[in-house]
DNA sequence: TCGAATAGTTACCGACCGGTCACACCTATG
DNA sequence: CATAGGTGTGACCGGTCGGTAACTATTCGA
């Protein structure tokens, strides 16, 4: 048992230094050898603790999404019991990443750049991805917005927007405006409930 | 300059071959081998064009934002003198790209993949964006919204994250609201003016 | 129809890929 | 202090990578 600790222990200072190594290769782009060094480490090693490459980017994923349902607990201790503050929190920190984050999020590059079907980081990256969901429409409804589920996908599409769209056309591109379009998504709803798609003269 | 015609030729139809042949393993996923073969031709027939697999991306990314662009003079052509409906327009073409395109915009996901500063097809995906960017934010000031910079950068994200959101979580993740939030930043954008931050409390 | 330009084929190059092996080296714990 | 569990090192494997050479077959324009 003790041995077993040691192991994990040396696991998750490995994944430390991993978080932030796909950031500028991506995932195909990087050999076992430059994830080693930038691990601070040799490829036994890595080898010894993750059974193959694509084991070990699930591994790495997995601990970024841990790390990031923190942020939730963070968020909800911040404000409590007061749900559009948090929701604005979360504006805020959001668009705090999307100024520090020169890549954007681990995850949603992942998904882009494994989109082979049956690569297994997928269910890593619906599962964190559809629990953010879960938790940004939670916040919406308690918020008391006229109607949660569509702005949480709002937001949700704002943000991963934002990022790929940093990565395309750099910060002055549409990604500068992140902050002011979730604030005026969330104006928008906040109003009772009758301008939402009225006056847009679409039918099905 | 016939010889010139001719080997222009070849290269458009080589170029609608390889248009479709990035979008299931990526850019770095895929050996020049397999991108002959998926042109239905061979490796050095490639090399005949174009001086490197990198360069190869460069001229099949042209070859698609040049095709997008006749879809805006197909736009405009649809709708003439209607701004707004051009703009409806807009919103439902992306909405049935979105359905159609298992993978989304060929140069989004080239620049989240090939984010090592330098790479030749930076300048190709910023150049296309950014001129998307222009003509969506004219056709929301010649629809007379209240603020036309900040419409056309909401849907521009909404539209990148939709892609992108679609990849991790799927037809049944925040995507499936692309066409409803759209329209709904659109009807919060027609009403004079009054309902964009000025009811979310941030200051800075 | 002739000749030049282009396409196809095959083999090949050095480099690097993901992954494994054997073996010496540490280091924490009994 | 002995030892087992973990780490570091370097060589190595077969395969594939991007890219090239040499040569033949085909096609198209004058």
């Amino acid at each position: 048992m003790t041995v077993c600790r040691r192991a994990r222990r040396r696991e998750i200072v490995l994944f430390q230094r991993l978080a932030s190594c796909f950031d500028n290769t991506g995932f195909c782009g990087i050999g076992v050898d430059a994830i080693a060094e930038a691990a601070e480490t040799n490829k036994m090693t890595l080898y010894r603790h993750f059974g193959s490459k694509d084991d070990l980017i699930c591994e790495a994923l997995r601990f970024t999404s841990e790390k990031a349902a923190a942020f939730w607990d963070l968020l909800e201790a911040s404000h409590p019991n007061d749900p559009m503050a948090q929701l604005q929190s979360w504006v805020k920190a959001r668009a705090q990443c999307l100024a520090d984050d020169k890549y954007g999020c681990d995850l949603a590059n992942a998904a882009v750049e494994l989109k082979e079907q049956g690569h297994p980081a997928h269910v890593v990256i619906e599962n964190f991805k559809l629990a953010q969901r879960r938790r940004l429409e939670k916040l919406c409804r308690d918020a008391g917005v006229s109607e949660p589920e569509l702005l949480s996908d709002t937001l949700s599409m704002l943000m991963e927007g934002a990022q790929v769209s940093k990565l395309a056309t750099g910060s002055e591109g549409p990604s500068m405006r992140f902050m002011r379009a979730c604030e005026a998504a969330i104006a928008s709803f906040r109003q009772p409930a009758r301008n939402t798609a009225d006056t847009v003269g679409s039918e099905a």
